[in-house]
DNA sequence: CGGTTCTTTGACGTGCATCAAATCCTGTGG
DNA sequence: CCACAGGATTTGATGCACGTCAAAGAACCG
């Protein structure tokens, strides 16, 4: 358990907002139940199959949200950045593991709540609706798309995603994207290379900055 | 246009269930506003881009969701049966296409009276949170098996959902699953010769009806 | 400094795409 | 009823994109 901290970096292109975007009455009583509560680096927020009796607003750092085949092989099903709302469950047990890539803080909503209040409903429901409209998108990637393809519309999305900064810091690592995309990191670490060799990105250094030089170029016609 | 028909053949493992799972007393006063509409084999229902005033409840009938890149790549989302809603939209347009596979029926909702009754706003968030979870299961199906592994679970899961019935009437065409599961048609086939070779489904009729022998063994290790 | 983990790059293998052709089915018109 | 055209499915032959295996840096850490 970390420090809580007050300030909430949530931004607008955030699918969610539980922090950013409630009216303040609202944010107000959720203030009086929601726990804060922080985690470090590379742990379980919640595990798929356990009971889910919370949905989560992330408030700082990054979190990724997976499922693992019998075998082991793993699906990263969403990465997810401050401002962002998870945890939906289809029932009772959630069915994503959900890991944190750095240290990061969450508010905690009961479920209680939202049945007990339509605004908050309505926003899960369009919140629900928005993660949805990403998951359509990550099907086409998954679908349809190169493997080159699929890391330049996928660093598209994350640079869209931060803001478009000249800069991208990637909490992740090469394999998390590669079992995100369904390729292998080593097609990964290649398509990398292709585009930085074609100039739209710089090297990644060792702490997982990416230089943008080209952002706009990274979409491809979808 | 087709004539209406009253019975809804919406099931429990429908994913929604506007016209099952509603309170008595809020399905009629849903089917104050609810305008029924009917579409034969083939038709758009709305198409991506679209403005999104309503939401559908599928009576009768299979629809599919699709996305199509820019050069024509396609992807089907999804396939839906009696009993399904969808028209879920993030913000006001659509973000997929949805075509009848077969003479179909659906109960339309403005997309207003969720807004106004907390209590099919709850459903609505509950029914898109479902679809979520279908979306994560085929993330899973696209990024990380192999090409008989995503057909078999793909047929696992059309079994259960149309009751495990000994017979499976597949209303849509070989190259359909295939443009769902980010395969070729061809790979498809040879995917159910060897299922049909292995005795697990018998041979697929010109009219799509599929014996299923062993559906229990459709299913991978997840 | 030695061990560990991650990334990068090369060499090679394979699963699926692509191309092609045969078969089957359906609808149409004589 | 039969002939024919067009589309869907099936199967075979071949090619390529990406997986797999391997090894060499590079960064981190005790």
């Amino acid at each position: 358990m970390l420090v809580l901290v007050d300030t909430c970096q949530a931004t607008a292109s955030a699918r969610g907002g539980l922090c950013a975007c409630l009216e303040p009455d609202t944010l107000r009583r959720l203030r009086a139940v929601t726990a804060d509560s922080g985690l470090a680096a590379g742990e379980t927020v919640f595990a798929a199959g356990e009971a889910a009796p919370f949905l989560y607003g992330l408030r700082q750092g990054a979190v990724m949200l997976t499922r693992r085949m019998a075998d082991g092989r793993r699906q990263v099903l969403s990465f997810l950045f401050p401002g962002d709302t998870f945890g939906f469950a289809d029932g009772p047990v959630h069915v994503a593991t959900a890991v944190t890539l750095q240290r990061s803080s969450f508010c905690r909503i009961p479920l209680v709540m939202p049945e007990a209040d339509p605004f908050l409903a309505q926003r899960l429901r369009h919140i629900a609706q928005a993660c949805l409209a990403d998951a359509y998108h990550h099907a086409l990637r998954l679908g349809r798309m190169t493997a080159a393809e699929r890391v330049a519309d996928f660093l598209f999305w994350l640079w869209t995603r931060l803001g478009r900064p000249e800069e991208l810091h990637l909490p992740m690592r090469l394999v998390d994207i590669a079992d995100h995309l369904g390729i292998r990191a080593e097609t990964t670490s290649r398509a990398f290379s292709a585009l930085r060799r074609a100039g739209l990105i710089g090297a990644l250094s060792s702490d997982g900055i990416l230089p943008i030089y080209q952002g706009a170029a990274l979409t491809g016609r979808r």
